[in-house]
DNA sequence: GTCTATAACATGATAGAC
DNA sequence: GTCTATCATGTTATAGAC
């Protein structure tokens, strides 16, 4: 039998609920006042339980950030994103545009949660191996956005658009988080420009010349390690 | 006369001193223990101050990191970092790999420096105002590795080079900040691969089919305020 | 064994005296 | 300019309730 599985329902779903209240009062407050003027006090106090028990739950502040993530992907992939007989312009700006309204209610705080980008130490970050399910699952949804395109590249070209897409994403989503104009207007042109670029690109894939080139990138990523 | 101008040149030079003496002592402390595990009261303490007094220097533990990074940029100006008569490749892996060597002691605490590239409101993120000085700097001194080929390139194509090589130097530190292989071997791999694709693409920058492209890029950028 | 509460610690930052 | 005192907060330790 499995070490982890529960041996009382009921228990494990209190437990859950807890939890759940826990999350729930800290996005709350981050919404409210931010994330840095929301102490771990006030989310304790906001979810009706001492700070202990709420670090009973969360062993970090930043391991309510882990949470927000799992959260974020899990709404992303409970309905889909875009119309499967659009054209691969529409079906790109979709997905790019649904992940940046998942996001719209959230985004004053959102510098806070990516920070930490560069550290190696740090378990939440993008890059970490703590992280390598959501960006797995991330990843795999842009390649089921590509997939007929997919089907018809050659095949360096093929591994390497879905990540090429999602680190399009990242930057999309940095550049929202910094961006001040109404609406985030200027993400939303970004993101059409982006496309537009980056389609005739996808196409021209498929040309002999850019074979060798698609494999000569595919070579120096898989050589650092990045695929 | 100017506001800032020194009344008592010999009060001025104090001052600079006590100042330098701080930073030395944070940056040998950093050196030695990590950023994260020194504390500003290690550093007063190391440089012969008391907490207050370190803190009327430099007002927070970031800024401390600011100071470094003007350091770092000093130290690459001060001396040429590629012969000027040497290919095209040659002098981008000179800049690239001067680059590194110069941050090579402080790697382990890097990682530390560059956190917050997210947040939008911290003074010292590579995006922000406050840093834009550098910024420039750094992206003209790109600028000047690449003069020749920049004169013989269409407009578009040239304006968009400095900036764009500023941009893999940032993609390099971030994997040269994680790379843990003996002696940064991979990050070194990294460079000579990215430089080798680089180089051919900056060729066809100047067939005719390649204008309309990198207008394109640079208008999208320019909408986005990017340049 | 599962959960919760209280106290204490370390540290970044600030206020005000001198 | 420099110091001492103090605060706020992330985190840990520990004791105990159920």
């Amino acid at each position: 039998m499995p070490p982890k599985a529960a041996k009382k329902p009921e228990t494990a779903q209190k437990r859950d609920r807890t939890r759940a209240q826990v999350l729930e009062a800290a996005l709350g407050l981050f919404r409210k006042r931010g994330f840095d003027d929301t102490s771990m006090r006030d989310i304790a106090v906001e979810a009706g339980l001492s700070l202990g028990a709420a670090y009973y739950y969360f062993p970090s502040k930043q391991s309510l950030v882990l949470a927000y993530y799992h959260e974020v992907q899990r709404a992303y992939e409970a309905e889909p994103a875009f119309d499967a007989t659009a054209s691969l312009e529409e079906r790109l700006r979709a997905v790019l545009n649904r992940r940046l309204d998942l996001l719209r209610r959230d985004r004053p705080f959102l510098g806070a949660l990516v920070r930490d980008v560069g550290s190696p130490d740090n378990p939440v970050m993008v890059f970490a191996p703590e992280t390598a399910d959501l960006r797995q699952r991330s990843i795999a949804s842009f390649a089921a956005c590509v997939a007929p395109e997919m089907a018809a590249l050659p095949d360096a070209a093929a591994r390497l658009l879905p990540t090429a897409l999602w680190a399009l994403h990242l930057v999309t989503l940095l550049y929202y988080i910094h961006d001040r104009s109404r609406g985030q207007a200027r993400t939303r042109q970004l993101v059409d420009d982006a496309v537009a670029l980056v389609v005739p690109a996808i196409m021209l894939a498929n040309t002999p010349l850019a074979g060798p080139l698609f494999a000569s990138v595919e070579q120096t990523l898989v050589r650092a390690g990045l695929m």
